[in-house]
DNA sequence: CTTGATTCCATTGACGCCCATAGAGGCCCA
DNA sequence: TGGGCCTCTATGGGCGTCAATGGAATCAAG
């Protein structure tokens, strides 16, 4: 598997450091990105990080616009200045910077959510709450899915 | 035969593992995805699990929206986040998190449901209770349709 | 010399792997 | 066609390995 799956919850240990969890390290690894790239959700009180994969997505997202224009300098200022590219020490560990814990909210301990090419960081408190809006919402919007449904329906 | 036919119920032991039916394996196999790829049901207390066939539909679905838009990351939360990627064991076995065990509220045993390309994990009281309710909406949708029937089981 | 950061080592518990057993069903043969 | 053998599946449990975590040791600066 070569993409984020699942999510795990890590704690911080007195000197702020949290194990990325395993499977996401086997991930980043085969993606071949040095260290881990972080960047502050647009909409949400999360982080969003992965490896090339996610730096090559930004890059297309910032494509779409034209450059110098008003858009193109306010979502480089967001995906690119407030990002971090952290580094993974040997257990696998990362130490998140105070910017990125008070943009989430982060305390104690973060919680992964896998998202195909990329991840997020969550406080795991606001995750829940979060998870649950999105399943609501999800439902909604069903609909537009179509016929194939989204693994769900009989 | 490559797709998840009929209905096996097997029980959970002391460490939480689970035999997958052998039949089910067998497709597995030829899928030639490695482990189980699980995601809970949206609107059912039940989990989603298959290989790449139930995989690319996912990234079927996820491909309709654009990356970093809202329905975007509200579906890859749900779809991918929620997902697990179980490992099966020289004994064909899974352990099922605590997570997905609550999702359907799996306790003792579990019910597997051949749905072709996909099968489902039930508890088996609720499935007995889920296929007589979707039986008696089968006979009420039949008796609209007229005298053909829809082909359905005795 | 003190502070912060990075690597190294130790502990604990979960998980994967291996072997063992029993029971059901299929197959062969008389 | 009946019985017995044999394979395979489901299930139990022991053991080793690895991941997560904590803390000490080492290094780089200021």
């Amino acid at each position: 598997m070569d993409e984020f799956v699942s999510t795990f919850t890590n704690r911080l240990d007195s000197k702020g450091r949290v194990s990325i969890p395993a499977s996401f390290r086997a991930v980043l690894a085969r993606d071949g990105f040095d260290g881990l790239y972080c960047c502050p959700s647009l909409d949400q009180a999360s982080v969003d990080a992965g490896g090339s994969r996610l730096v090559g997505q930004i890059k297309d997202t910032l494509g779409q616009f034209e450059p110098f224009s008003d858009d193109h300098e306010l979502l480089s200022t967001t995906l690119i200045g407030e990002s971090e590219v952290l580094r993974i020490d040997t257990e696998g560990r990362i130490a998140l910077t105070d910017t990125l814990k008070a943009h989430a909210g982060i305390t104690g301990a973060v919680t992964f959510v896998g998202q195909g090419y990329k991840f997020q960081l969550w406080e795991p408190e606001r995750f829940v709450a979060y998870r649950d809006a999105a399943k609501a919402r999800l439902r909604d919007i069903r609909g537009r899915l179509g016929a194939r449904g989204a693994g769900g329906a009989a």
